[in-house]
DNA sequence: ACTTGTGAAACGTTTCACAGCG
DNA sequence: CGCTGTGAAACGTTTCACAAGT
């Protein structure tokens, strides 16, 4: 029941997944669980989630396991800012779009805020439920808004400006899909999201026969 | 110069990333770069770079560092195949179609021969360049075009048998984007890019402060 | 002086294995 | 018994640091 000092985001990635899979179970009754269980349903070693669970300071009980419940609202409590968050999505174009149609169904722990283009022809219109902003009104927006985190889905070459934007207007993590690598303060977490490395990964594997990597 | 038995993700992806971002010096007419150079490009450290570099047993001179050209071309042999690889993505809704216009305009070594979706609306059509197909005809299809990898964009509920289906019909790699754990056979490769938990990771993290991690 | 290539150390992550408990 | 929680071992990855080349 010694949590670390500092948490690997490995750790906080399987935290999401066991709680998706726990709204599951939830949705289908079931009330108790055995880290084994859980382990089967997410391809990990029931040692590894036991491990993780260590971080919530939330014990099962060796006679019943977890209880469903109690173990998703622990990891809720873990996770989520009792307040929500929001964030703002760059770029409207085609991965744009499917991204914020992705997210725009969501509790209102995190919500898309707002989104900017600079194609004139978006900015002032509403996209999948998100205002559309221009990029110029970034910093008056995140900050009225409260947004704490941006998803960036422009061009390579427009990347590193977005982001700049983005962190001089406050926010403290970006979701990066353009395929560069972007340079933040210290303080500013990134996560990478690069599909053309992931398809390339993907075709070298495929006729080498090697085992899951899973990101996310 | 004595290469791993077996190379792990990382390095793969690594490779993927130096690869690029030679290409934009050879655009850029930079005949030689060292492995500090490469490493700023890409936040990653210059060991690191000149260990990547290890395993495909091609050296740069202490003088001139890495002669461009013969890089690239030594990362292209090691990671693609000479003949190219084919791949079918499944699932043609909004995510399915962005991954396609995303990946469409590709070089030969890697290409979207077939798509595949449930919908007879969709089904005989031809969709950014690739022909799209009722899933029954995925055995036929994926064995006649030589498709060697799959990407999964359908909902969480159809990934598990779409999996099966792709694999059954010989595909040694996944790219699965589907909010799921899924099961394959030993051998086959499964890279998962989950976007609302890389959504949710961030959003830890940006109250949080802390470094970046990539995936791809 | 500046590089590269690399053994060895440091660090991070996962698994093992077992005490303790209902 | 079969489970959890966890120290310790095993394994993987990154960084350090330096010999050697030019």
């Amino acid at each position: 029941m010694s949590p670390p000092r500092r948490v690997s985001a490995k750790v906080i990635s399987r935290l999401c997944f066991y709680r998706r899979l726990l709204a599951g179970c939830l949705a289908e009754d079931i009330g108790r669980i055995y880290s084994h269980e859980l382990a089967k349903k997410t391809s990990v070693s029931a040692a590894q989630v036991r491990r993780d669970f260590m971080t919530l300071g939330y014990s099962g009980t060796p006679k019943n396991g977890y209880e469903v419940r109690a173990l998703a609202d622990s990891i809720t409590a873990y996770l989520d800012l009792p307040g929500g968050q929001q964030a703002a999505l760059v770029g409207v174009g085609n991965l744009g779009k499917a991204v914020l149609s992705y997210f725009s169904s969501r509790g209102r722990a995190l919500r898309i805020a707002a989104v900017f283009d600079n194609d004139p022809e978006k900015t002032g219109r509403t996209i999948h439920g998100s205002r559309c902003y221009a990029p110029e009104r970034m910093p008056a927006v995140v900050r009225s808004k409260g947004i704490t985190l941006g998803i960036v889905t422009v061009p390579a070459a427009a990347a590193q400006k977005t982001v700049d934007l983005l962190v001089g207007a406050g926010v403290g993590g970006i979701l990066n899909f353009a395929p560069v690598a972007i340079e933040t303060p210290p303080g500013v977490y990134v996560e990478n999201m690069d599909l053309s490395i992931a398809f390339e990964t993907v075709a070298f594997f495929a006729r080498k026969g090697r085992k899951t990597r899973s990101r996310g």
